[in-house]
DNA sequence: TAGATTGTTAATCGATTAACAATC
DNA sequence: TAGATTGTTAATCGATTAACAATC
């Protein structure tokens, strides 16, 4: 199937609509018209329809669109019905916090290992799975079908582990090390969370205001 | 002084430009001209021109731009020559992750306490800070100057305690809670980090590749 | 001075918003 | 049928890129 090339700004909203229409499913709400959506989430009725278009018509005229099929919609254009096995490399404070995180469970994301080089974590369980060395992680991944690596390494060692990563074979890496990392295989998607980014961003906005 | 207004667009990539201006500081980088910049970066050499231009002429022709003078620049930009008195409000897994993320410190992030509403973590300490009540944030927030408040609550829990940090006169918000927060006050900061929009994001750019 | 590279204006591109015919 | 609201085209707006004169 050719599709149209969707816009990554449009992509960045698809979550923000499921989180929504998610509330409103929640409180039992049946349909909603774009523009009701639209004051609840302070965009434009327009926007809407153009961001949904993209991906087919989910609604009727002089009705608006049922809750819970666009939700499900959303869900599946999104890919939450797959499930995805997961691994957290790092397991400091962060990929710990990580691990016992149970929203991500409930989207598909399984994690099935966690890897780190320092002895004094490994051997150590959380959540019920045990830390093993960065060393075994190569056969932990073919062995166990992993799709996604959560990356929570310091700078330095995030390049070559997610190196690593690529060609263990896995599709995707989540990662949160201060970096951009420059992979040899352009079809294995890299999300980034640069928490310092975010946090510089709110200290320019605080400063602007005073 | 009458500023032109910024977009979000800009002020966004700043903290990218910041992180690779230390980079080529740490690696005794003099100077560095926009053309050699967009290459690491991956990005146009006008966008950075243009960009930076927003905020005054840093460079000079012929030469290029002096890494460290525009590092210190764009630190002063972001806001970084402050310090900022931070709590934790959400004691759990990712709020003591936090916590103990020291690289925040080095940005004069300072957590100066920690709130929680569960027994069982109050009175623990993290990082030399005891996780106190809840009840306790607002003289808390007035004795301390606490400038920033991050808030790492359950949804479900976030809008009210967000409102109770505003009346505190906290300045900014960096948001981990899934919600998108309405502000009574509109010139309180909020900084969104949606975890789970993210993974979505990811989620979907996979699903796309196969 | 000649070469390099900025700062800035102008052109292009893409994303958002407005408008409205189609239709439930 | 009349009213409501979508899907979609057209208009607008803003952001990015290209070009080049200014100048170190």
């Amino acid at each position: 199937m050719i599709q149209k090339k969707i816009s990554t700004a449009v992509i960045k909203r698809l979550p923000k609509y499921y989180r929504y229409l998610g509330d409103l499913l929640e409180n039992d709400v049946v349909r909603i018209s774009s523009k009701e959506l639209s004051n609840r989430m302070g965009v434009t009725a327009s926007q809407i329809r153009q961001d949904l278009n993209n991906f087919g018509g989910f609604g009727q005229q002089g009705y608006g669109y049922n809750v819970e099929y666009l939700y499900n919609a959303i869900g599946k254009i999104l890919g939450l019905e797959n499930k995805y096995n997961t691994i957290i490399v790092g397991a400091g404070n962060l990929g710990q916090a990580l691990a016992n995180y149970t929203n991500f469970d409930k989207r598909g994301f399984e994690v099935k290992g966690l890897f780190d080089v320092n002895p004094r974590l490994i051997g150590i369980t959380v959540r019920g799975i045990e830390i093993k060395d960065l060393d075994e992680m190569g056969s932990f991944i073919k062995e166990n079908s992993i799709d996604l690596a959560i990356l929570t390494l310091p700078k330095q060692k995030a390049p070559k582990v997610a190196n690593d990563l690529v060609s263990y074979g896995i599709k995707g890496i989540w990662n949160f090390a201060p970096i951009d990392l420059k992979l040899s295989n352009k079809n294995v998607i890299v999300e980034n969370v640069h928490l310092l980014d975010s946090l510089m961003t709110l200290s320019y906005n605080i400063k602007e205001r005073i």
